[in-house]
DNA sequence: GGGAAATGGTTGCATATGAAACCAACAGGG
DNA sequence: CCCTGTTGGTTTCATATGCAACCATTTCCC
């Protein structure tokens, strides 16, 4: 915990975590959109709702909303536009007829057997200044990071 | 390196850099947002004008620009407000009139002399769990990405 | 010097997005 | 069973933002 306490008016934006860690994530998203958009014509909300049907094969919108922390609005928006072009299928539920099902069809797994080799790839330039473990180190303080956000957001 | 190449299907988000390091990155910002927001009604890019020129007291737009990777615009209307609330100053460069120096008014160093320490203990609570070593070297990682992100974009 | 290209900055336009209102389906007391 | 409250999801509205066109000034080069 670095309390650099007395400090009373120098302040340099570039180390102060917030905004540096923003500004990468920010570059890397923008610069990783661009391969989605460009190439598949995908937007992020749309890219990572296909990622987790292809991780987790069948989902509601709100499990969605749930493992990305994305608006509900944004998902919706998403997943109807994936069923439009026909890479998701998308039924209400047998036991709840608020609910729709979502699942690839075969043309979106086609287009994710396509996309995923491709991220990885891109990832893995990203990170190849890195060591295995200065790599797991990075999840690692971010998970760190993030269970402190939730016991701060959480009171 | 973490190549880890063949794995043909199975793709966890959670696993995947670009999306945890967002995921991330975006809940701090709108944490951190709020505050600026509620408390002294500055949007993000208004907040990094005015750190920006507290740090170096006398910038042009493209300077900002530069500092921050914002968008030509984005800047613009950042200063117009700014300007409008008199937190800044703007005046026609003298060697160059296409310019404005900008600067911190009265008004808007006292504000500044008010949002820094509530952002740097807004910061230090949220590295609360990390030591004075991991905050480092978290840094560190993400030189080193960002390095790395220049160079594939400069190519 | 004078016209062409470059540069700092602003504005118009299209799009993405979050918040809130809304709608339909479900749950639970009375 | 209704009637109220809740919940999954959609839509509407206001705003933020990036891109591109634009304007004014400066610089380059002949």
């Amino acid at each position: 915990m670095p309390t650099d306490d007395a400090a009373p008016t120098s302040f340099d934006l570039d180390h102060f975590l917030p905004y540096r860690l923003n500004s990468l994530a920010d570059r890397i998203s923008q610069a990783l959109a661009r391969l989605y958009e460009t190439r598949h014509d995908l937007s992020v909300a749309q890219w990572r709702v296909l990622a987790w049907l292809h991780h987790r094969e069948q989902l509601t919108a709100k499990q969605i909303r749930e493992a990305t922390r994305m608006d509900k609005a944004r998902v919706s928006r998403a997943v109807q536009a994936l069923e439009d072009r026909g890479l998701i299928r998308r039924r209400p539920s047998p036991e709840d007829q608020r609910r729709h099902e979502l699942r690839l069809t075969e043309a979106g797994l086609a287009l994710l057997e396509e996309l995923i080799p491709e991220a990885r790839a891109w990832e893995a330039e990203l990170v190849a200044p890195l060591s295995v473990d200065e790599y797991r180190q990075l999840f690692e303080l971010m998970a760190r990071l993030e269970g402190q956000l939730g016991r701060l957001e959480g009171e």
